[in-house]
DNA sequence: CCGTATCCTAGACGATACTG
DNA sequence: CAGTATCGTCTAGGATACGG
């Protein structure tokens, strides 16, 4: 039986500080569960909160993302299609994580434009 | 404080959450952070204490670490030689998102003994 | 003791176009 | 609306060997 060709040699984590990191691994992962701290999001709704990223890679790391457990992904089968994205239970255990990146970023790092982003009109507010 | 860049062609991030991981990519450099944490270390002290990092890699993450500002490389012209690696000051300030890692690592997943598993939902595999 | 020097490959990432 | 399908580039990361 063929495994997941994947080298073999340390693919597990060794330290619980490479583990964590390893769910937020990929470029887009902790932005967008940031943005999943705000509430249910739906995939256009990703684009627009983060505008360089392709449908291709949002859909790779949303993917990524709920074959970890971070997030669900709910079809409502209706015309024209409806996907919500939401946070799990584990996930949300990753709000101090984020938190805490989100602060330093903003402590530490001028963004884009000397502009400070939060999330886009979040269903619940959060104040960080 | 500074305001460090990785590099000066580096993509402007988008998010203060993508700019604080801007500054953890890498396969090692939480790990490295995390060991710093624990006080001065030396190269081979830390592969010692990272057995699996070849030392092409660790030099490669130390240097990009050391450009970030993040930590401080100090030589001791003396044979054989010796060098000493510190967390900066700013390198100190991300010390509550290395916590907080290390904590969630902890928290939710088992690592050693080629099993990794989440302790709040169970999980399929992961490759890391 | 503390690294470099080469060489190599998988896959991450992006651009663009297309679809049920 | 919510994605796929292709194709292409690039580089992070590893194996191995050597050097001051």
């Amino acid at each position: 039986m063929s495994l997941p060709r994947k080298k073999m040699t340390d693919n597990f984590p060794g330290c619980p500080v490479e583990a964590a990191l390893g769910f937020l691994d990929g470029k887009w992962k902790g932005v967008i569960l940031f943005h999943l701290m705000g509430g249910t999001r739906r995939f256009n709704e990703m684009r627009r909160l983060m505008p360089n990223v392709t449908p291709r890679m949002l859909t790779k790391q949303l993917r990524e993302l709920e074959d970890s457990g971070l997030i669900s992904r709910t079809v409502y089968p209706v015309v024209p299609p409806h996907v919500d994205y939401d946070l799990t239970e584990l996930g949300k255990t990753l709000e101090p994580v984020v938190r805490a990146l989100h602060s330093w970023g903003l402590d530490h790092v001028v963004c884009r434009d000397n502009r400070i982003e939060t999330s886009v009109e979040p269903l619940e507010e959060h104040n960080f």
